[in-house]
DNA sequence: CTTGCCTGAGAAAGCGTTTTCTCAGTTCGC
DNA sequence: GCGAACTGAGAAAACGCTTTCTCAGGCAAG
């Protein structure tokens, strides 16, 4: 007959009457505390079955100091890049028994700092990712939100473990795939410019010019999304160049398509790649050379890293490097005679 | 100096101390309630500035009974589908100050029913993605989930709107499609056996055939991503027909794919159509005709009928019906002389 | 048979808020 | 000038749980 107490819900207490005993013992049993007798545990057992007690998650937060839930805070969930990271978080949360809430910023990184700190109230840890946020906002913040894992950047703030991908890597190792190609004009088609992964990009990409001199690499302005990289054709093709380096898949996605448009082929005439090798990457047409960051084990690595912190093992956790790994597909091919070449 | 009470953070007690009052007018203070002496007021947010201190949500969730939380449950978060209803929904319940909390099922079933409970206990209310779920167990929880609403599904329960896109009528739209371009040998890439978004298609095909005898359309079995539209390029040769509808984008381009490696053009050879209308699939060569689902403004729909639902408006929404819009793209064209005609 | 230890369960004190209840101090009306 | 209505703030209860504290009763040892 599940009589409810003062509010909607039964509660612990309805419990207690129902099997005779206090709120204590129900709590005991419901916690498997064996310091209870076990006929009336079972009673107890007998009692919440019958109601369909189950405890109440905020009562027992209050009580208990945690909440057994996670926050990630995202600059833009459109974003596959970041829906990947919630994946691997998700899951690998929830084998722990662990939820997540999820904080979109939307991209204004004014609200970023807000939205964290709401965002860690009710929650026992934090994985943010916020690429945009200065450096000294960040170093500012981090110390409130601890446990707090970073993503795709750093900071001096201590006991913030840090996964990175090595993007200045990737970006080597793309270009050197262009290179061997016989490709000797490469354009990079840059990412938003405040961008933390944008900036680690950049480095990689004068390590290789200083690295090979002979190739010449132009920087283009661009974003990271479909639309920046269809805009870009104009600049693609006034560059010369016959490799291009888009920021990441999305960004290579719309300037195939844009190529594609204006009757040239990849990889005849231009060499195409991407970053990331999201899950659509291999269905392009033709298929996206790519740098591959293993992104869902990024997020499942995020989790156990914050999940060290919860726990306080002292395991001084140092964070992660993630290293991308070449994907070459059918968008890039030798080059042909470089249109300069044919120019002159 | 932030002096900590007995736990780690800054609490109401803190400030109460510091501004020389009690607990309570700090929180009226801090909850704008204006029968408080405005210097007092004044003296306590200073307090509490200088503090920095922040309410405790997991408190006031328990005086308030509210956690400012939604949950969402859904079969599988590497689904654009979900994520596109997720960004809708938190999205929308951002704007007025909610948060969402995920629960991915990994599409085991059994353990939906048991992720929704603990999810809707810890929110204010429930958004339930769960195609697979039997009808039967969907009326058993759905009361005790209250305020809750579905998405692609319904449910005899009451006071829980549905949200759900007419597939019916977009895959009729579609094959209308075809069958103008002159294609009268259709096959249908089928979904997942239970889902119950399959069954509104199949329930639309079955309309379509009875309106078109004339045009024959084949069943073939399938599934709901890239891999099965790719396994499935066999079946729908096999099958004969000259116009492919499949179950969703992802199926169609997984089909697309494994056409061109055989050499066969899209739609020079056959046309491929998809449904839903991803941000991919305008970009996928050639752009794929679909039936584009507002799928976005669904989730933010959600967030507005569960809101209703929580502000207890007795509005009795009655749940939303969505319909498709036909997306003509490149990937459909003039059916050539039917293999079977030239065959004959 | 008494003392002391141990087991097990109830009473009560938190956890951090909000809100009702209560009451001292004012102000107003007559 | 005195009682009533009112204002504003503190005390305390409530929210639903966990956990410490306390204590009654059972048992073994002396």
């Amino acid at each position: 007959m599940a009589r409810k107490s003062a509010s909607g819900r039964i509660g612990i207490a309805d419990v207690a009457v129902k099997a005779g005993v206090s709120h204590a013992t129900v709590s005991r049993v419901m916690n498997g505390n064996f310091t209870v007798d076990p006929d009336i545990a079972a009673r107890v057992r007998a009692a919440a079955a019958e109601l369909k007690y189950q405890p109440n998650p905020v009562g027992r937060s209050l009580a208990l100091g945690k909440t057994d839930t996670i926050g990630i805070v995202v600059p833009d969930l459109a974003n596959p890049t970041f829906q990947a990271i919630l994946r691997g978080l998700s899951r690998a949360a929830a084998q722990d028994g662990y939820r997540v809430l999820i904080a979109d910023s939307f991209e204004v990184s004014s609200e970023e700092s807000i939205l964290a700190g709401e965002a860690r109230r009710r929650c026992d840890g934090l994985v943010l990712c916020a690429p945009r946020m200065s450096d000294a906002e960040l170093t500012e913040i981090a110390p409130s939100l601890h446990p707090l894992v970073l993503i795709n950047r750093t900071t001096d703030a201590p006991d913030v473990p840090s996964l990175v991908v090595d993007y200045g890597h990737g970006v080597q190792d793309i270009a050197g795939h262009l290179v061997e190609l016989g490709h000797t004009r490469l354009a990079f088609l840059a990412g938003p410019p405040r961008s933390a992964s944008n900036e680690m990009r950049l480095k990689g990409l004068e390590a290789f010019k200083d690295a090979h001199p002979q190739v010449e690499v132009t920087m283009l302005e661009g974003g990271s999304d479909f639309d920046t990289g269809h805009e870009a054709v104009d600049a693609v093709l006034a560059s010369g160049a016959t490799g291009i380096l888009a920021f990441n898949d999305l960004v290579a996605m719309g300037l195939m398509s844009g190529l594609h448009e204006r009757g040239l082929d990849v990889p005849g005439d231009i060499s195409v790649t991407g970053f990331d090798d999201i899950p659509f990457a291999r269905y392009t047409t033709p298929a996206l050379t790519t740098a591959a960051v293993p992104i869902t084990e990024l997020g499942e690595q995020a989790w156990h890293q914050l999940r060290a912190l919860i726990r306080k093992e002292g395991n001084e956790v140092p964070g992660t490097r993630f290293q991308p790994r070449l994907e070459v597909r059918a968008s890039t091919g030798p080059a042909k005679a470089s249109r300069s070449a044919v120019h002159g």
